[in-house]
DNA sequence: TTGTAGGCGTTATCAA
DNA sequence: TTGATAACGCCTACAA
């Protein structure tokens, strides 16, 4: 079922039925209509590759995530999400490409086989082949976090620096004096992701501030991991009271971790962090945290990078976002270990 | 850069370029290195529009998800995790689209516009107005989750009756006389959700077969839906020992009611269901539960759709699983009530 | 072993 | 208001 079919049934040209479709060119109130009639009797669509070919674009993005098999953060989800919903409200389709290894087919295909018009990238390194190979390419595309050259690039980002450093001080407030920041998984820290180092260049800087002592732990990103991890801390670290931590997935073993060792929180022990709001709320004790609407910054992506589509040659822009605390049930005034 | 471009400069024809690409006529070493190193050096690859043109295939199939703004539950992310890996394995792209509403915009697109070799379809209903329009389109496609006319398609599923009639005799077997069904919530459930309808028919089943005390009630799909439900559920029905759900999303929540109501697991109350293996495991205490492979099921669909592309006139496949409950820590026998 | 040419289904330019 | 026609970039008979 193609366009000529559609003309011929319609005794009009290929052109007018185009037209009439796209609306680019006047075409009779008549026509129009005997158009339409073949159309929905025959069910026929434009054939979007076609299309493609013809227009050069393909009105669709491409979303790269973290390599399939791991396991996607619920902050992750949460870009996904937003990013997938504010393409649909642009009519816009996502391609979805898992990757991050080495010589990684699937990203190949997107970036380069004109498969998309343009790219949101998750999970970026402060040094970042993929973000080198896109900016090579020359196809557009927007950051849900950045390099450590971030100007070269448009992204939007949580400000995991400003974050944490915060959550330092509140908890200094509280008088606490020995603190601890759980980052995420070593491997990826050792990659030079940007928030892991970022959030550690927030701690030291608020420790420093402050005077206190601060101790730093990677973690692996799910709750058996956040739970042994805590453990030893604790076991290493008995002068720790308080903890502030990027890893989400980590947190609900933390928290056994702690009952384990008689502690109660916020009683004799705090926790500050940054998490999906969603995921901070929904846990219980639901966690005091910064708030990241993952929902705008997903949105905020999809938004710059249709404008870098529509026009390449603007300036880059940024998104730096460092939500509020908010104070919810893991944190509290210092209570001197007996 | 088009191939035209590299055969200029390879000083060779367009077809012996792509003849160097696929490998479907034999060139000469020579050529072919000359025009390696040209495509080498201008990092030429093909455009995918035109080849999907030509080919009359894209390469791509399309996943369609829950609509966006819903929360997916751990299952079904384990669902598209595998998906998108097997597709990669396969080196073919994926293509979201959220979609379940109404006239959903994104769904025609991918359906109708030749967008997609096929199609992956997931949370299908009994009655399912996306199957019925695939099935008139002639495209390809499997389902994970299958209608109530499950001989017209493809598809793998989850044998939620059996499943959740194993949980009820199994409850049964350790003397709990009094117990309820936690099923997804009601929206879902009044719309025709398979998953929901039938687990109901097994927990009638096995209800009766055992000669016991039944209950059933919807519950919105999370932890704090789960903590109230359970919570009037308790109040309403003081009698009961034990719950059988499919709503993985509300068990935490559970949890949470069960420890308010000063009632212990396994000790005071027993809870079995159905889940993603990764989550039953990870929860505190670990759920006993039918350990649904995710990961198998997708790939399975995926293969199944590569094998109905491939070869549409096949009869159609169907994949049943009912994986044995794995007893972990939220099941014992009955102790009766002070 | 390589080149020529036609067509996949659209859109858009040029004519009428 | 409409039609004929030339691309878009690729693949693949058919020729040489």
């Amino acid at each position: 079922m193609n366009i000529g079919e559609i003309a011929k049934r319609a005794g009009v040209s290929r052109s007018t039925v185009s037209y009439a479709l796209t609306g680019k060119r006047p075409v009779s109130e008549a026509t129009k209509s005997r158009i339409q009639a073949v159309i929905d009797e025959l069910g026929y669509r434009p054939n979007a590759s076609a299309r493609a070919l013809k227009e050069g674009r393909t009105r669709t993005i491409g979303l790269v995530i973290p390599p399939a098999g791991r396991r996607l953060t619920d902050m992750q989800l949460g870009f996904v999400a937003s990013v997938v919903d504010a393409a649909a409200r642009a009519d816009l389709d996502v391609l979805l490409s898992p990757s991050g290894g080495e010589h990684d087919r699937s990203f190949e295909r997107v970036v380069t086989g004109r498969r998309v018009d343009g790219v949101v990238l998750m999970e970026i390194r402060l040094e970042d082949d993929r973000v080198a190979r896109l900016l090579q390419s020359g196809l557009p595309f927007v950051g849900i976090g950045r390099t450590g050259h971030p100007e070269d690039m448009s992204w939007v980002d949580i400000d995991y620096e400003t974050l944490i450093a915060k959550c330092v001080h509140h908890l200094a407030d509280l008088g606490h004096r020995h603190l601890a920041l759980v980052n995420r998984n070593a491997e990826l820290v050792a990659a030079g992701y940007g928030p892991g180092h970022r959030a550690q260049a927030g701690f030291d800087r608020a420790i420093a501030e402050r005077g206190l002592h601060g101790v730093h732990v990677c973690c692996a990103d799910d709750a058996q991991a956040g739970q042994s991890c805590l453990g030893q801390l604790l076991a290493q670290h008995p002068e720790l009271t308080a903890i502030a931590t990027i890893n989400e997935a980590a947190v609900a073993g933390m928290y056994r971790a702690l009952a384990e060792a008689g502690l109660s929180v916020p009683g004799d022990f705090s926790i500050a962090g940054v998490a999906a709001q969603h995921w901070a709320e929904n846990l219980h004790p639901p966690l005091t945290a910064a708030d990241v609407p993952a929902d705008e910054l997903g949105a905020s992506a999809v938004e710059l990078l249709i404008q870098r589509i529509s026009d390449p040659d603007t300036p880059h822009r940024h998104l730096l976002v460092a939500p509020p605390i908010s104070l919810r049930s893991t944190t509290g005034p210092v209570r001197p270990r007996v």
